[in-house]
DNA sequence: CCATATAGTCAAGTTACTTGACCAACTAGT
DNA sequence: ACTAGTTGGTCAAGTAACTTGACTATATGG
């Protein structure tokens, strides 16, 4: 394996990381959900199964709290989230999804699995499986995060 | 093909590949060369043949003009890159890389191909030229540039 | 119950972009 | 070969998504 190789594999993957990444938020924007950005998918993938904390959401996303709170702000202020009282510590909020905040993650899926068919329609179904078995494999563990 | 499957194949593919942008700049950083962002590293892959305008870069980048030629600035006060007469127009500036520019490319090569080498490790050698094959032909064409 | 750690926010600074205005040089039409 | 319009590039100022620093309120452990 020379390094042209490891460069054109490099290349592909991220250039289709980067056009699923632009489909799927071209999917959501065509869905009716606007003032959305890719940043948010992630926060919203963290909140989606029970809600979580803003230090949490920092956490998860790579950055300050101070940035995740206003990450918040702006996903209450747009009302695809809302913070309530935390059971069990009074300094906390548990920030959750709105039903808004839901059917922007299912329109997110949609689009996402939009994309994954025309690779069956490429590949074969057989092999996009193949693909995500290999990408499982060699995925990073730890949340995903914008990373460029 | 379930929204749930496109969803766990997307989550690896965005993973796999902001774990990569991650493993190139800390590789790149680990061999001296510092002050260099991801996105450097998309204009590095555009200059690399044989130079361009800013006004080809931007278009490669997907931003402005004048961002690409505040990035050229960058490059330039970090001595990645000069700025030379275009031959046969006068308003145009070549951009080319300069010799330690050129070693910061050869350093990034170096650290994806330690990234595909341990892909090797896990999946196989074979397995790793289907993985490049397969994104190959769903890859959407055009330039990789930073998408998120 | 006091000392320290943690959850969150407010305020201000930084940075990588943007839009707008402009000049110099190329190109086409007559 | 002159003018009109286009293109390459930069300067300047504004914006948005972060950062660092300072602070309050609540929790936790000797």
């Amino acid at each position: 394996m020379q390094n042209s190789e490891a460069m054109a594999l490099s290349a592909a993957l991220l250039a289709t990381a980067g056009g699923l990444t632009q489909r799927i938020h071209e999917g959501v924007v065509a869905r009716g959900f606007e003032g959305v950005r890719p940043a948010h998918g992630f926060a919203f993938a963290r909140l989606a199964p029970d809600g979580a904390t803003v230090t949490d959401l920092a956490v998860h996303l790579g950055v300050t709290k101070q940035a995740a709170s206003q990450l918040v702000d702006e996903m209450v202020r747009k009302g695809y989230a809302e913070r309530r009282a935390h059971p069990g510590d009074a300094r906390a909020r548990l920030i959750v999804l709105t039903a808004r905040g839901w059917a922007c993650t299912r329109a997110a899926e949609e689009a996402a699995a939009e994309a994954v068919r025309e690779w069956g329609a490429v590949l074969g179904e057989g092999e996009v499986r193949v693909l995500q078995e290999q990408l499982s494999r060699i995925a990073p563990r730890g949340p995903v995060r914008p990373a460029w």
